[in-house]
DNA sequence: GTCTATACTTCGATAGAC
DNA sequence: GTCTATCGAAGTATAGAC
């Protein structure tokens, strides 16, 4: 569907061969970065021929869109569902601080800088991200008591984005020094506006964190 | 300095090529990303032969480092003078929000997901600047009268800092809306904690977004 | 001290065999 | 529908000529 302009014959996208080479691109873009990511290192990964990577995509770039757009899909309809489970902010926080993607989603992003149908096919989906979340977010400010011109949910969701994207790119490398702290004030602020003063939401409290 | 397993000799720090060089690597590292740096791609873009990338730097991770340091080292001494001329909330939030160097700092990171050397530099690198930062955020929060308890510098630091990657990162993909908003409610909860409510402290306000 | 000739590896992609 | 033989280009790196 991406792009067409030789007529070479394509695998069906069915084929199991083709998850394969799928799950085994995202395992090495995952560990290694979207470099790694070879036709070559992707087909030993799976352990299979490299050139079978060649017929069930026809560029490096339709692999690629199609390993975004599997996990974007899915994500979407993760959040909206959580989000039709649970609206409150203190969810949607907990969402977003889950940050198993963000190492993914930095590659994409770096992936975007130099391959501009990657670049199309993520700032698409950004924006459909975006208006979801901002949907929920205006409902659970509103809900708080929290007037949209003295705190408009745009802001506390690129606050809220922007802050869980460094939390995890910064562990990434090891970094984790005030991590805890600013983690419990957010957890805090947020308890306060739901009016539960000082109170954690749920559960243990978002995985580790040293 | 960096490491030195062969024994080949490599030209010195001092020659103008080797500056050409990296120049050349750093305008490709900003305009395609990491993946473009190779030593082919960065003596073209110097018109100069790809062997010399090699006598210059022995491996590539070897380029990568000098560009790194060469601007992390001129970043964290820019942003010293600059705080020790300003060091009020709103110049710290203004120094924070020019995004020039976001997309370079995105392709580091990225880079340093599968490359240890580069890895360990940057979090040397962030560790420091961290210190610094949060050294000037401390004294202005403390100066605009916030209270440590009710609001960690670090906190305020990183959510500074996210949100700012955060812009830039969207603004380099074209999504921009609700930045100007935002940033917006940045600058006057800045203005208000430093008592000039509703003022934006100096100047037009931090080039364009639409 | 500066640069070049050259080796060897890996890359993406296609045409054609099963 | 599935896979393989094969090509030409690009990648890193070294040893040796100026």
């Amino acid at each position: 569907m991406a792009t067409a302009p030789t007529s070479r014959r394509i695998g069906s996208p069915e084929s199991k061969t083709r998850a394969q080479l799928l799950d085994a691109a995202e395992r090495l873009m995952r560990a290694e970065g979207y470099a790694a990511v070879t036709s070559r290192r992707v087909a030993a990964e799976a352990e299979l021929k490299p050139q079978l990577v060649h017929y069930y995509f026809r560029t490096m770039d339709d692999l690629f869109l199609e390993l975004f757009r599997r996990r974007a899909e899915e994500n979407l309809v993760r959040f909206e569902k959580a989000i039709a489970d649970d609206g409150s902010l203190a969810n949607l926080w907990r969402l977003n601080a889950d940050a198993r993607g963000a190492v993914f989603t930095l590659e994409f992003m770096a992936l975007a800088n130099h391959r501009k149908v990657i670049q199309a096919e993520i700032a698409r989906y950004a924006e459909r991200f975006r208006a979801s979340q901002i949907e929920a977010l205006t409902q659970a400010l509103g809900a708080a008591g929290v007037d949209e011109d003295q705190f408009p949910p745009i802001a506390a969701l690129l606050l809220m984005t922007g802050l869980s994207q460094v939390l995890a790119l910064e562990a990434n490398m090891g970094v984790t020094a005030g991590h805890d702290v600013t983690v419990e004030f957010i957890e805090q602020a947020v308890a306060r506006l739901e009016g539960q003063p000082g109170t954690r939401p749920r559960g243990s409290g978002r995985g580790r964190s040293v």
